[in-house]
DNA sequence: ACCTTATATCGATATGTGTCAATATAAAAA
DNA sequence: TTTTTATATTGACACATATCGATATAAGGT
């Protein structure tokens, strides 16, 4: 059986009190986005015409070696900011917009 | 003079390639916000009436010590999510819901 | 089986930062 | 001016994490 969607997860900031569980979810998501490799991560994700790409197409860009690909990838992946799918030997990566729908939500 | 408002910092993350500089500057804010205690206490300061607390209100229900939150107003004012006042021997804080709209606007 | 390529994990290191006690500064009251 | 209260700064420490080289694992091709 297939649960119904979750795009929200807190109490937006301004409406009512945020418990300390709520607070803490919600600041390890904004981490998550507080490191400018990840957000220029994104932002070339986004930019490509299948909005997906292989993990192997980031070290180079982006000036970092694979194993600090490897680990921001694994980072935004738990976090609920992308999904992955292997192909063979690779592995695309997909922005998960819903999420970020849900952070927007957060901030009001 | 005055100068119109500025509501947008960044090409939203979605649309269009993220510069270095856009990529750190946002994701200084998002540090910001990163934190629990601080979303504690952007939550604490909109669950007031007068949408302001002092300085001095925050210590005890977050269970800091005077220096921490004193900190951690800090880089919430640099980072423009708050606006201060001094009256008299208080400081008042209060949120700048431009910031947040700013925000919501880059995670598009 | 072996080799090649892609990705993940491990260990080490450097840097950043949340926290507090101690102290300094600011403002008002006595 | 002295005292009191509020806020800021400093210094120290503990802990988290971004980064890389080395190595392990996974998948496909020869």
């Amino acid at each position: 059986m297939k649960l119904p969607k979750v795009t929200s997860c807190c109490t937006p900031l301004l409406s009512g009190r945020l418990t300390v569980d709520e607070a803490t979810h919600l600041a390890a998501i904004f981490r998550v986005l507080s490191e400018p490799v990840r957000l220029q991560m994104l932002s070339l994700i986004a930019a490509q015409p299948s909005r997906e790409v292989c993990a192997c197409e980031l070290a180079e860009p982006l000036g970092l070696s694979q194993p600090t690909v490897s680990h921001h990838l694994k980072l935004m992946y738990e976090a609920g900011l992308l999904k992955r799918e292997r192909r063979g030997t690779w592995i695309y990566y997909q922005i998960l917009p819903e999420k970020l729908a849900m952070l927007r939500e957060s901030l009001l």
